[in-house]
DNA sequence: TTAGGGTTAG
């Protein structure tokens, strides 16, 4: 038995009703499915399913269960089952997979022997498969892995690097707040991969991020000093850097510096990004007016506005003026045809909770479900955590319980951090039960809780005489040696 | 399939 489509979900032009029907399904499936029990369960709910599943389709799922690692191999690797000979997989889902199981670390079918799967489908590796994996490595913390896989990629799988792989390893580095170590690889290899603008950029951006806009600087003036012209980038990335370091005389000195020589040199002209940046940047320094002068000046000069524009006016307004001007220019972005889109909501419904204003934030969101963009877990969470703050319990189980309802928004470990930690406070059994059950569920779907959650969950089932669930729990936690080992870290 | 602007978070 499957669910029926709320008839919302088909007058959405993202969601075929199919890709709906098959991610929900998988959404539902118990926590200890296997690829094989998972390709019999679709193949016995949806007989008519066309075999080999077509690649776009199988692509879609995957793409939809992505926020969901685990779930989303059980699926790619359920393919193998749902159909003999095996269906085409394209270069793009197998990297995709590639990059969901470097993101699960316990996964049995680890990253080594997905590489070999892929030699049997025929798919080299690529610089494309190099990339994937550094920006891998370097977001699950193992930077050093990553470095290493790009030096000896040619030894191991006969693979040149090249100075755009190089670029994206440095890039990598930085966004994981690794930029000491990518500013010494580049000094290090500096005379085998030869620096061009883009290296200097991407590293000067992580000393921004850094709040270091002096390094940024000096790095600004090395590459001027090794013949090598700034961009358009580089200087919007050295603007960002002063409005994040919250030099705010220095960000609008520069700004004004680049409308008087953009005059002359168009590599200084303001684009949309950079009034992006300074609408953005004055108003969280407080300075909404000047934000709101700077918006209404782009326009005057004939640059259109973006999404990303209109995000930032909104976001600054929630938080250093009044929501309902916000709502006002969420308004104004449609009539003039801007389409809002997942940032968007996210940041006015976040504004009209953090205003108290719950009930216009459901109206957001409903509207969003019909007509807009899909609601991701982000939104989810920032409107059950504030039903909870209200006191508001019984509505926030109820909105937490329809999240894996309609296309792939399951809970995540955020969701279950916030309402587990929530049923300690009206001290009420039912309460502390529910705590369990979730605590249950969440370790099922790969997320960990904190020692000082399990603990508190288990002291919790014990004091209100729930013996054997506690056992449960205890027993789960010998089954998942991950879980064992953070627990008792 | 290399770099810049907008989100999630107390």
């Amino acid at each position: 038995m499957h669910p029926s489509l709320p008839p919302s979900a088909a007058t959405k032009t993202t969601n075929t009703p199919l890709l709906s029907l098959i991610t929900t399904h998988i959404l539902r499936l118990p926590t200890t499915s296997t690829p094989l029990s998972l390709s019999q369960s679709l193949k016995s709910s949806f007989p008519s399913l066309p075999t080999p599943l077509p690649c776009p389709l199988s692509h879609s799922i995957l793409k939809h269960l992505s926020p969901h690692p685990s779930l989303a191999l059980l699926f790619f690797h359920s393919l193998f089952h749902l159909s003999s000979p095996p269906p085409p997989i394209s270069s793009e889902t197998f990297h995709l997979a590639l990059s969901l199981t470097a993101q699960v670390p316990s996964s049995p079918r680890d990253v080594p022997s997905l590489l070999s799967l892929g030699r049997r489908l025929g798919i080299p590796f690529s610089q494309r498969t190099l990339s994937t994996l550094i920006e891998r490595h370097v977001a699950s913390g193992k930077p050093d892995k990553a470095v290493r896989l790009f030096i000896s990629v040619h030894r191991f799988h006969g693979l040149h690097q090249t100075l755009p792989c190089f670029n994206a390893l440095l890039d990598a580095l930085c966004k994981a707040r690794q930029v000491e170590k990518a500013h010494s690889l580049l000094r290090a290899l500096k005379s085998r991969f030869p620096p061009d603008v883009i290296t200097y950029n991407t590293i000067a951006d992580g000393y921004c991020r850094h709040k270091c806009t002096s390094k940024a600087l000096d790095l600004l003036k090395e590459m001027v000093e090794t013949g090598i012209q700034p961009t358009k980038n580089t200087y919007n990335i050295i603007l960002n850097g002063f409005f994040r370091a919250g030099q705010v005389r220095h960000g609008w000195e520069f700004f004004l510096q680049m409308k008087k020589r953009g005059k002359k040199d168009c590599n200084f002209e303001p684009d949309v990004v950079t009034y992006t940046t300074v609408v953005h940047g004055l108003g969280l320094n407080g300075k909404l007016d000047r934000a709101h002068q700077v918006f209404a000046e782009m326009t005057d000069k004939g640059c259109l506005p973006t999404v990303a524009t209109y995000n930032a006016l909104i976001q600054v307004t929630c938080k250093k003026g009044n929501v309902e001007d916000a709502v006002k220019m969420f308004d104004e972005m449609l009539i003039k045809g801007c389409e809002a889109n997942v940032v968007t909501y996210t940041v006015l419904i976040k504004g009209l909770c953090h205003a108290g204003k719950m009930d216009h934030a459901m109206e957001l969101f409903e509207r969003m479900k019909q007509a807009g963009p899909d609601p991701n877990v982000q939104i989810y969470n920032i409107l059950i955590r504030h039903m909870l703050e209200d006191g508001e319990i019984e509505k926030a189980l109820d909105l937490f319980n329809k999240m894996g309802d309609r296309g792939a928004c399951l809970p995540n470990r955020d969701s279950y951090n916030i309402v587990i930690s929530r049923m300690f406070v009206r001290k009420r059994p039912e309460d502390v039960l529910t705590a369990g059950k979730m605590m249950k569920e969440m370790v099922g779907r790969g997320y960990l809780p904190t020692r000082f959650m399990f603990n508190r969950v288990l002291n919790g089932l014990l004091l209100t005489g729930n013996q054997t669930f506690a056992n449960e729990l205890l027993r789960l936690q010998e089954k998942h040696k991950r879980l064992r080992q953070v627990i008792r870290l």
